[in-house]
DNA sequence: CTGAAAGCGCTAACAG
DNA sequence: CTGTTAGCGCTTTCAG
């Protein structure tokens, strides 16, 4: 007699429901389950019940007859100090919480260990834990042809580089190219850049980006250092270039973290940003109001990114085909460094 | 018939590993929840059909009837624009993934949406989408008394000023006092100190700490100027400390991103860093190797903070009672700034 | 020490 | 349109 009516206040259960709304279980189920086919006044008999009652469906007698976990992740497979230092994971997940919003589906943050591989990923979704997940990752394609093979429904923040997988991103090509064009516009003409990882979607499309821009200018876009989007990367990656052409007088940095560093090599090495230097960095993220003077740069929504991607992953879970890839814009932000 | 012998790959059940270890459904879920009373010989069978099955227990059919979860929270109830721009959160986050590393709960991150308030906080506590819930906050205590009036097993990160509430914490006072000691020892006099929010407990500790110091030095402590933990801030702050005492050689600020700020504001108005004045941030946060010069600052070790909270939420749900509260040390981290 | 049996709260045929 | 009836996979008395 575990009953809610003389017990205390255990959670009033569907039993429950259908007893105050004198229908049955299977009914209030129904219209619980955005009940089309029951008549309107037994729905409105239901939902007064329900609000009477403040019953909230329980997840896990849910989960267990339809063998779906109610949970989706969104995985970091980045290592620590990445996640730690580049604002766009947290905005990220912001984003996909905001897509899942009214979804009533738990959203998981699942970060890379130390040593951890794609199997590890891949095993964890087999795993059934979750019912799909959202990959938000700058990285090459190995993880992304890894997680193809899933049965589990993927979606991703960034260009996969794999056929057949559900994706959004910015349009990172045309974004580099306004970048590059900005600084040829503002005059400069010795324009270097600093690319991301080679092996990372982004950073080659940026690259290109930048060098079609040159191209189109009819500029030399062969000074070039590879970064690795930290600051401290990116400082060494200023020094290379600043060595090979001292009078340089622009330079698109592919993230601004990389930026940060280049900045303070160069005011280093005595010449002034922007004074002799134009510099663009990309993300529009903190750090980019951190320096001094403080950078110009392309945004990169990550929030929206992932609330798209989670509209994208909600969609596959329905047993939908949602359009893909979805591409964003990405604006430029003026601020003292040009 | 809906049996794994015949069928595909449905996941393997109590009910499978009974059969190939030819003994009951009870008797394999009584090794599997730490079988004591269970002979080492069956046990033996049972483990073993377990791994040759590669069986894993279903979250939701066990949850349904231990009416658990599985899943804890963390909560960070802080607006969307700190969570995104200060590691502490993501660090902690990790930490706490760390702790339940292999207590098979899922941890969800729970951030609060603009607009969020106690009641909505403490009503999906109450909701049962998770058994309990580390909260990390350096607010003040109104949300701790409200979480505090929930059943569910809570845990703070961060002295919550209310009694009875597990936390864990940094010894925040003798962190500032350690940091202002430095300042007097490397020579500074006219010191001042910029505060966070004067209702978190974190801001009005690290000014006691502060004060402790200076008046043991018989210095004065009253140059004073409080901030909001942001970089801007932290400027507004720095000139209005400036404005009152033209001639300061020292700045304690109680947090790196104000610090960034301050730094700024007084490099602007003339009055070089380390040179004229010395200067020490807190928390050992990136901003902290951003700034020019490099910030001095104290350790404020998030993620094992929020790694001993999430082994004291285990003792909680266990029905334990944990000591409580637990407070770690911060280190003075030495570089440019002084 | 082990098995039988009941039931957690819900959904999904299947009949009406 | 609505009710009846089975379970989903697991834990947990209660008897052996």
């Amino acid at each position: 007699m575990a009953n809610t009516l003389y017990g205390g206040h255990a959670a009033p259960t569907l039993e429950d429901v259908a007893r105050v709304a004198g229908v049955s279980r299977a009914t209030v189920s129904r219209v619980v389950n955005g009940g089309n086919l029951v008549a309107a006044q037994t729905t409105e008999a239901v939902r007064q019940a329900i609000s009477e009652l403040g019953y909230h469906p329980n997840r896990a007698a849910r989960a267990l007859v339809t063998k779906r976990t109610g949970a989706v992740a969104v995985i970091v497979p980045e290592a620590d100090e990445r996640v730690f230092s580049d604002p766009f994971f947290p905005q990220a997940y912001h984003g996909a919480l905001q897509g899942f919003r009214d979804s009533d589906v738990q959203v998981v943050l699942a970060m890379a260990q130390p040593g951890d591989n794609a199997s590890r990923m891949v095993r964890y979704l087999e795993s059934g834990h979750v019912d799909g997940a959202i990959i938000v990752s700058h990285h090459g394609p190995a993880l992304a042809r890894a997680l193809a093979q899933t049965t589990q429904p993927v979606v991703f923040v960034g260009d996969p580089e794999t056929p057949g997988v559900c994706y959004v991103d910015v349009d990172q090509t045309t974004a580099a190219r306004t970048a590059t064009e900005h600084l040829i516009a503002r005059g400069a003409r010795r324009i270097g850049t600093i690319t991301g990882p080679m092996d990372m979607a982004a950073a080659t499309q940026r690259l290109r980006g930048f060098e079609e821009a040159m191209a189109a200018a009819g500029l030399d876009a062969s000074l070039r250092a590879d970064g690795d989007f930290s600051t401290v990367g990116g400082g060494l990656a200023a020094a290379r270039i600043l060595a090979e052409c001292p009078d340089l007088d622009g330079l698109f940095v592919a993230n601004d973290l990389m930026a940060a560093g280049a900045m303070r090599v160069i005011e280093d090495a005595g010449r002034r940003v922007p004074g002799d230097v134009l510099m663009v960095g990309f993300d529009d993220s903190a750090a980019a109001l951190q320096t001094v003077p403080t950078l110009t740069t392309m945004t990169n929504p990550a929030s929206e990114l992932a609330r798209l991607a989670a509209e994208m992953l909600i969609e596959l879970l329905a047993g939908g085909t949602p359009q893909s890839p979805v591409m964003l814009a990405s604006r430029l932000v003026l601020r003292e460094s040009t």
